[in-house]
RNA sequence: GCGAGAGUGGUGGAAUUGGUAGACACGCUAGAUUUAGGAUCUAGUGCCUUGCGGCGUAAGGGUUCAAGUCCCUUCUCUCGCACCA
């Protein structure tokens, strides 16, 4: 293939961008605020495998958006680091007995190196990693924020826990009962753990999100996840107990259908309200829901199990004695772990009803709800309607009842309106050595301290073993010395917290380290925070929806109430990438043979092709698959700028065609790349690239506007290119160039005739011309003529400079 | 099941407010050049048809002079959640 000398050329400009730090931004108070961006991609986790091509993908996009903006006179911060305390290195150090520092600094080598020789405009002097001290130092810091705000607690809690990583995981860690890193199936343990109460904050997180500019998927996964629901709590009486049963439901309009209670195994009046003929049973019951992993409980497929308490509770609204059962499909950490039973409008009571015949009534007609022989209904229907057996709500249509009964429960004393989320208190500790220390002390005469922010980062110590004790206890628990030390209240004996942060704590803040990265005095100087806050744009994989994107949201409102940063949102502009699949579509994968290694493109191709060839592939956000002639398709362009480059640089006046061409690029990739749609702005600069290949001069006055559209695109290049027109470096300096709409407009358009809206004929015009003379010169056309005759003519449609409809009838 | 999104040539994908469907690229075909090439250049390439022409954006219906685009019904695929009362 013949090819440009793509290495030379990229390892030069590297560099010169690297020896001029043109990339550097600093807080100049000159820029107004509105001229000032801050373009953030999601930091990489240094993986020994390395960067894979997902990686460069919205990197690129960033990057060419990044210096798009610089040169369109916006002042832009455009940083990169790393995440990298986690379970990859310390799951290595286990099996190798190298030290996570020490394998993920190597990796973290590699990453840069990678990274790097793609040409990226990052300001590297703004680099940071999540591992070292002088960063989680302040991790540390805003724990203590967070535990001295009453958001961090204590709790004994059933995790998941994964038996071969031997640690506790977030449910968000967990996929179909498997642990997400190792696939080792997961069961529930309980262990001492500290929670974050990110449930505080589940209004505002559902509230806001109508503030953010993202994706409608990530916002309604974010909902989904937080599932506010809004119904009633109602207190139910227990037959012969002074004890009441509160249950939550989104329906209280079905309360006279309640035939039944079911309550969690784990629900605190089990034990109590269990007659003794039914004791054994229910104990039995208990035990073996207690054995179950929540994936057995939640496997719906799977028939409704449950026992009969003994017990019978009454129902409010009309007296009725109803029975009291457990059951595991209620769940105890959600509403009140029990619930009053409407099997006629309630799939999941129906079922149980229908498992355990107890009685169904229909209390809302839907329309079509038959009934059987005993009078039930045969079918169950969920939905709303008009209420029916409910006594004087009778004919109340759904949401009018539900108003209603709530007030009328809240006049009896009997129940309450009542918000529920799915949203649960986050577990924030991982019984692993490679993490950021909590840095609390149990003292035994003062309980819980927190460690001064004077003593802070409190570091990890060097261990032996990385190996997890197994007992729910980090490898950090057996270090003695490190353990043992002084309770800085009262002087006496005091053990450190062994639990460390889970992965996502590093990278809940790390956007904001960057505007400040080196300062030793606070996580980061509030006047640089007001300067740059919040993130203009946000791109990574959707992987993060309901993780990283949920936890820097929660952090970032409690920074934002205790004053240490300006906004109440983070990112401000949120695009997913894409994946990229496999040739065929299929997933990249190590198994399949398919992986393809950013490196060897770079070598054989060379970045900027590696670069273009991404962004041409398709839409940004959208999965594609790899194509290896598809890349060769993009170098051969680049190659053909290179060889059209070769060719005589002339100064005289281009031919008008050409002018017409670079104007209307210059138009389609400014607006184009302003709307990252990358794809048709390389599009565009090809169709350029052909047109001027025609020729046989190379017009300076064409190449030089050429090559600052290029340079977002393929810097290496560009820059290259630029410097040999004789201009002093660098091409990223220069001004966008601006195109006149005047000689980007066409002189001549083709207008298509139709005759009842078919193609006819098409005729090439001079643009501009009036509905009348293009109406005449349609009707008057040869072809049309032919079309037309002998039939009436109902209405001719004219769209200047684009169409003639002519609608005929048959006469 | 619920929620979100998507279905356009052999392939990746283009198509303001409804206004030439298939830009650009890959692949393929033919030719040129070349010792040769998987390099380069030129031409062609949605399907059917010798031609006139007809048919074409998952399927069916509707609105309109005109529908890939708007409305209704159905199907398929991807992603997320999943007994959350």
């Amino acid at each position: 293939m013949s090819t440009y000398p793509f290495t030379e050329i990229e390892s030069r400009w590297q560099k010169y961008w690297e020896e001029n730090n043109l990339y550097q931004v600093d807080e100049d108070p000159s820029v107004p605020k509105e001229k000032r961006k801050y373009i953030l991609d999601m930091f990489p986790y240094p993986s020994s495998s390395g960067l894979h091509v997902g990686h460069p993908e919205g990197y690129t996009a960033t990057d060419i958006y990044s210096r798009f903006l610089r040169m369109r006179g916006y002042h832009v911060l455009h940083p990169i680091g790393f995440d990298s305390f986690g379970l990859p290195a310390e799951n290595y150090a286990i099996k190798t007995g190298t030290h996570p520092r020490k394998s993920t600094e190597t990796n973290i080598e590699m990453f840069r190196r990678q990274i790097k020789s793609l040409g990226f405009s990052y300001d590297w002097s703004r680099e940071i990693s999540t591992h070292n001290p002088d960063y989680y130092r302040w991790t540390q810091w805003i724990f203590l924020k967070l535990y001295k705000q009453g958001l961090a607690y204590e709790d004994t809690v059933p995790i998941n826990w994964c038996p071969s990583c031997k640690t506790g995981l977030a449910n968000e860690e967990v996929t179909d009962g498997k642990c997400e890193r190792c696939g080792e199936k997961v069961f529930r343990k309980n262990i001492r753990q500290w929670m974050l109460k990110i449930t505080d904050y589940a209004e505002r997180l559902l509230e806001d999100l109508e503030k953010v500019d993202w994706p409608e998927s990530i916002k309604s996964m974010q909902r989904n996840w937080i599932g506010k629901s809004v119904g009633a709590n109602v207190v139910f009486k227990i037959e012969n107990s002074e004890e009441d049963l509160e249950v939550f439901t989104t329906r209280p309009d079905t309360l006279f259908g309640a035939t039944y209670m079911v309550l969690a195994p784990e629900h605190h009046l089990v034990q109590q309200v269990a007659t003794d003929d039914r004791r054994k049973a229910v104990e039995t019951y208990i035990r073996e829901a207690a054995a179950k992993s929540d994936l057995e409980r939640t496997d719906l497929a799977k028939e409704k199990t449950g026992v009969f308490t003994g017990a019978y509770a009454v129902n409010p609204v009309n007296n009725k004695r109803i029975p009291i059962w457990i059951s595991d499909y209620i769940l105890i950490s959600y509403g009140t772990g029990a619930i009053m039973a409407v099997p006629a409008h309630d799939e999941r009571d129906w079922e149980f009803a229908k498992t355990f015949d107890l009685p169904i009534i229909q209390v809302v007609d839907g329309g079509g709800v038959t009934s059987d022989e005993k009078g039930e209904p045969d079918f169950c229907y969920a939905g709303n309607g008009v209420a029916v057996n409910s006594g004087r709500f009778d004919g109340l249509d759904t949401p009018t009842f539900k108003t209603h009964i709530v007030e009328w429960l809240e006049e009896q004393g009997l129940g309450k309106r009542a918000v529920n989320y799915k949203l649960r208190d986050w577990i924030f500790s991982r019984q692993r050595y490679w993490g950021e220390p909590i840095p609390l002390l149990h003292c035994e005469k003062c309980g819980v301290v927190p460690v001064p922010e004077k003593d802070l980062p409190l570091t990890l110590p060097e261990v032996e073993s990385f190996t997890p004790t197994g007992t729910g206890e980090s490898p950090l628990a057996v270090i003695d010395e490190w353990v043992n030390t002084e309770c800085p209240v009262c002087g006496g004996k005091a053990r450190r917290e062994t639990n460390t942060m889970p992965q996502w704590a590093g990278s809940c803040w790390y956007y904001l380290r960057y505007l400040d990265p080196r300062n030793d005095a606070s996580l980061a100087d509030p006047a640089k925070l007001e300067y740059w806050l919040p993130v203009d744009l946000y791109v990574g994989g959707a992987e993060h929806a309901v993780l990283h994107l949920l936890y820097a949201r929660f952090w970032h409102k409690v920074l934002y109430d205790i004053g240490a940063v300006p906004t109440s949102e983070p990112f401000q502009r949120l695009v997913n990438q894409g994946m990229i699949l496999g040739e065929g579509g299929v997933k990249m994968s190590k198994s399949l043979g398919n992986v393809i290694n950013p490196d060897d493109i770079v070598r054989d191709y060379g970045a900027d092709s590696m670069r273009v060839y991404e962004m041409f592939m398709g839409p940004l956000e959208v999965s594609k698959p790899w194509s290896t002639n598809g890349l060769a398709g993009v170098h051969r362009f680049l190659d053909r700028v290179w060889r059209l480059s070769r060719r005589e640089a002339v100064d005289s006046q281009p031919p008008r065609h050409l002018v017409k061409v670079l104007h209307q690029t210059i138009k389609k990739v400014t607006d184009d790349t302003d709307i990252l749609a990358f794809n048709t702005a390389i599009a565009q600069m090809m169709i350029f690239i052909n047109e001027a290949f025609k020729e046989e001069a190379l017009y300076s006055r064409l190449w030089d506007p050429f090559l600052r559209l290029l340079a977002p695109y393929a810097p290496h290049l560009a820059e290259e290119l630029w410097a040999r027109l004789g201009n002093e470096p660098s091409v990223t300096r220069q001004d966008w160039p601006e195109w006149d709409e005047e000689l980007a407009r066409e002189e001549e358009v083709t207008i298509v005739i139709q005759v009842n809206g078919k193609v006819r004929a098409k005729v090439d015009l001079p643009a501009g011309m009036d509905k009348e003379k293009l109406e005449k010169t349609a009707l008057e056309h040869e072809r049309i003529q032919e079309w037309i005759e002998g039939k009436s003519i109902k209405k001719v449609i004219t769209i200047p400079d684009k169409l003639v409809n002519i609608a005929v009838s048959a006469k």
